[in-house]
RNA sequence: GCCCGGGUGGCGGAAUUGGUAGACGCGCUGGAUUCAAAAUCCAGUGAUAGCAAUAUCGUGCGGGUUCGAUUCCCGCCCCGGGUACCA
């Protein structure tokens, strides 16, 4: 009896095919369930084994829930534009989307050889111009929007109060009011760009070492302009509603420390010889009595009126040096302060002393008011800079807890402390203030009410959260549904979308920052009716946009009339499972909440979060192979003899190592491969059996034989009418099968899908050892197998004469009663140590359990003639003899 | 530097309201089957000592709490991820 999964699969497939299986209802009676991968980039290079980990996690899901009686949306689609189609394009001609079109279909093929229950009929591909239409409706619909403070949300535009005095300046200063208010606004700005990829790319692409982490290129900065989107007026709301979420804690915190809430206040500083005071940002207003010095960035728009006279000359040179810099020079690797003194003086506002400003690099224009008092004792930047330049340090922070010598350099101003401490130096007849001897909060709070009596500062929030670059030089992209006005105009087309590409046969980007759109001819120029020229956007959206709502999409993927019907929206949001990797947790997720929220305070969409639950599938990664002296060995001359590897030339003992694969050690997995030799089953069950679902973990194809060894043993039994027996199933069969149910239920419920295959295997051993088992047996085994290998189990269902799908067949309900115990086999330990095993009825009062433990023969061994002290009795448990 | 996550057999990994450490699978060893091999089946398999029954040790390291710690607390070490002049 042959596991023969290359008849049973494609048969399977075909009959879910044909059968429309899993084609989802909009069926408002049932509960539903929506659970969502994240789409794929559909490559050239087709899929790798990282795609079916999270694919099958999801399938399992679905499957299960199915059997549960939830209507379950379960959709997969392609987020097909981006750059690797582009750069063919650019080198072979062939238009990006007849690339498209072909890794769609092939990934399509691919994912369908797994046997994963999608509904096709919901499929979506972002570059489908009846798909990005309402991308671009999206966008019109930033762009008219503004972030209402008062009322924490977004409001359309219209409903924008325009002061007065505003009013009073004309139309020109009215449009630009409401375009300083509007979520997405075209500016210059300054940018980050990557000349390999000839495009700009976002903060959150650029990875922490200053390369784009599209294609490891260095990033340079540039001054475009560019479309943005103000992200920073949703950063409250979008670090509120991280709470209620169902994520990974670890996620949640990445996104907390991007959004990068700072709570402090911003002070006055008045300078001498200027009207214009100075502003700075602290977080730590309270360490005032501290601030010896200020330091400007570059780029600060005082800077000019700061400098006097004999220092204009130097600080013009250090300027312009420290704009050269790129801000990896600036930051990375510089450890190195620098700065000049502008020749000029400010007043600290608390102790009323004469405090120099210095304009340095080490501050930056983007962050809070782009300048600082500095506290040189207590702050490691501020000290290392007030050393070099001898400037005075005042310790106000008594570290008390330190050890002696520490304390006593710090106090000295000899040593830079950071922690807690108690005040001192913190008070001043001059101004009145005095905060010595009160906690961190409460001087904090007093310095801060001070301040505003005063009229000299404030408590503010600050948040790192930058606005979003949002265009880029790309042909195969979202084009921006907006035209350019000779007369300088720009206005965003509402009416007649889709804005679709040109079709075009180079797709070379210009030069200085020109989208190749730009020599897109007849496309680009447009006249309104009275005649006015005008040149549409050249720049292409980014490939976040798509992705952005795209799970919206599967909800309604061919209304054309609505972005999607509200009552359908209604019902299936929001996503109560959304499966992917863990590298989208700031980029993707973040951007995709903010444009949720948007829709959210529009009333286009029902719920403030998009996905209630989410979860990371981890990385997979490969053996690999290097020798004693750690030169890595490609895997084709690696040759395993009694589980140890040698090069297969030269013979000599390799080390096995965990690696990424990679073309280069010849190590990648390919799923067809897989499918071809195991099948997809096997394939399934061994991405889920390999460890926890959110773990690191290497591919072994020897863990490949291991689960096909359980599928075709599972076969081997179960399709034999020989072992399925009539009559009264056997008691130890009959208790372990209740078990499996709720094992493997539950761990599917938990996402512990290791240990519930486990558990079937578990069973299937049992099954083979006793033989035979009753068909209402296997029939309850086919079915809870059903959700991990559904080929199998469907073929064993309808070997037992079942003519329909067991796709929508009820998950089996244990029967409870029969798991009810009368006795159990306590482990005795004496002293901790377990020593032997004593079989005892439940129900036994406890002074007659320790007897019956005290009198065993062995207990007289352990005791070794002693009394013991005490004996701990759990039920169900255990017992411990205290001697 | 800071913030997360993680260290358990030869390997992937089980087991946590504190209660028999090592489920399941791989690998390995022995046996059955075979002319032989593959495949399959059966048995064994944490380390050390012992013919064995059995004993001692054992969940990164060092302490602590407890009748009892992989699990809780304190202090370290190592690995992975994120982030970094953000005032």
């Amino acid at each position: 009896m042959e596991y023969k999964f290359g008849e049973i699969e494609p048969k399977w497939q075909a009959y879910w095919e044909e059968n429309k299986t899993f084609k989802t209802p909009n069926d408002f009676t049932k509960p539903k369930y929506y659970i969502l991968d994240m789409f794929p980039y559909p490559s050239g290079a087709g899929l790798h084994v990282g795609h079916p980990e999270g694919y099958t996690a999801t399938d399992i899901i679905s499957r299960y829930k199915r059997m549960k009686g939830f209507n379950v949306l379960h959709p997969m689609g392609w987020d097909a534009f981006g750059l690797p189609a582009e750069q063919y394009a650019i080198q072979t001609g062939t238009h990006p989307a007849v690339t498209t079109q072909k890794n769609c279909d092939n990934f399509r093929r691919q994912i369908k050889t797994l046997g994963l229950s999608y509904d096709w009929d919901r499929e979506i591909n972002t570059t489908d111009p009846k798909y990005f239409k309402w991308t671009q409706w999206i966008f019109t619909k930033l762009y008219n929007t503004w972030f209402d403070y008062e009322q924490g949300k977004g409001r359309p535009i219209g409903e924008l109060p325009i002061p007065e005095e505003v009013k009073a300046e004309g139309d020109a200063t009215v449009k630009e009011y409401i375009g300083k208010k509007r979520l997405a606004y075209y500016d210059d700005a300054q940018v980050w760009w990557c000349e390999n990829c000839k495009t700009v790319c976002a903060n959150e692409e650029v990875l922490t070492d200053g390369s784009h982490e599209k294609c490891g290129n260095k990033v340079i900065r540039k001054n475009l302009k560019q479309w943005l989107l103000r992200i920073p007026h949703y950063a409250q709301r979008l670090l509120e509603g991280l709470d209620d979420l169902d994520w990974p804690e670890g996620v949640k915190d990445m996104q907390k420390n991007w959004i990068g809430k700072s709570i402090g206040a911003e002070v006055d500083f008045a300078v001498e010889g200027l009207t214009e005071s100075l502003r700075v940002y602290t977080t730590r207003p309270d360490t005032l009595f501290g601030a010896t010095y200020m330091v400007v960035s570059p780029e600060h728009s005082m800077l000019d009126a700061l400098v006097v006279d004999e220092k204009k000359e130097e600080v013009k040179k250090y300027s312009q040096a420290a704009s050269l810099k790129s801000d990896l020079d600036r930051t990375e690797l510089a450890k190195e302060k620098t700065g000049v003194f502008t020749g000029r003086y400010a007043i600290n506002p608390v102790t009323g002393t004469q405090v120099p400003i210095w304009v340095a690099d080490y501050v930056l224009m983007g962050y809070g008011t782009g300048a600082i008092m500095a506290v040189p004792a207590h702050d490691t930047r501020d000290f290392e800079f007030a050393e070099k330049f001898d400037i005075p340090i005042t310790c106000i922070l008594d570290p008390k807890d330190a050890d002696e010598e520490t304390r006593e350099k710090v106090l000295a101003g000899k040593a830079c402390w950071t922690e807690d401490g108690a005040y001192v130096n913190s008070s001043s007849d001059k101004t009145g203030l005095d905060i010595n001897g009160l906690s961190k909060t409460d001087g904090i709070a007093k310095v801060t009410s001070w301040l505003e009596e005063k009229g000299i500062g404030s408590a503010t929030t600050n948040f790192k959260l930058r606005d979003w670059l949002f265009s880029r030089q790309r042909y195969w992209g979202e084009p921006f549904p907006v035209i350019h006005w000779e007369d300088g105009e720009v206005t965003v087309v509402e009416d007649d979308l889709p804005v679709t590409l040109p079709d075009m046969e180079k797709f070379e980007p210009g030069d200085g920052g020109e989208s190749p759109l730009a020599n897109a001819g007849d496309w680009l120029t447009v006249v309104d009716k009275n005649g006015r020229k005008g040149r549409r956007e050249t720049n292409t959206m980014p490939q976040w946009a798509g992705s952005c709502w795209y799970f919206l999409r599967y909800i309604d993927p061919k209304n054309d009339e609505q972005i999607f019907d509200p009552k359908l929206e209604n019902y299936w949001m929001p996503v109560d499972l959304y499966i992917g990797g863990a590298e989208h947790a700031v980029l993707h997720l973040l951007y995709s909440r903010f444009w949720h929220k948007v829709l959210f305070d529009l009333g286009v969409v029902s719920t403030d979060e998009p996905f209630k639950k989410l979860f990371n599938q981890g990385m997979i990664l490969a053996f690999a192979y290097e020798t004693q002296t750690g030169a890595k060995v490609t895997s084709d001359l690696v040759e395993e003899k009694e589980g140890q590897y040698f090069h297969a030339e030269t013979g000599e003992e390799l080390r096995q190592i965990v690696a990424k694969m990679s073309k280069s050690l010849k190590n990648v997995i390919n799923p067809d491969d897989v499918v071809e030799k195991y099948g997809a089953d096997a394939l399934r069950l061994y991405e889920m059996f390999m460890g926890p679902l959110d773990d690191t973990k290497p591919w072994a194809e020897n863990g490949v034989k291991g689960v096909f060894g359980f599928l075709s043993r599972a076969h081997r039994f179960f399709a034999n009418p020989d072992h399925i027996v009539d009559g009264e199933e056997d008691n130890e069969v009959l208790k372990l099968l209740q078990q499996t149910i709720i094992k493997v239920g539950d761990d599917i419920e938990n996402l512990k899908f290791n240990t519930g295959i486990s558990a079937l295997m578990v069973f299937n051993n049992l099954a083979i050892k006793k033989g035979k088992v009753t068909k209402a047996t296997a029939e309850t085994f086919a079915t809870i197998l059903a959700p991990y290998a559904p080929h199998l189990a469907e073929e064993l269902w309808s070997i037992y004469g079942n003519e329909k799908t067991l796709a929508y067949e009820p998950w089996p309900v244990a029967d409870e009663s029969l798991l009810v115990e009368d006795s159990h086999e306590y482990p005795v330990s004496f002293n901790g140590k377990m020593r032997f095993k004593i079989e005892l009825p439940l129900d036994m009062p406890r002074n007659e359990v320790e007897k019956s433990v005290l009198e065993h023969e062995l207990a007289q061994k352990w005791l070794d003639g002693k009394t013991p002290k005490k004996v701990i009795y759990v039920p169900q448990k255990i017992i411990n003899v205290v001697i």
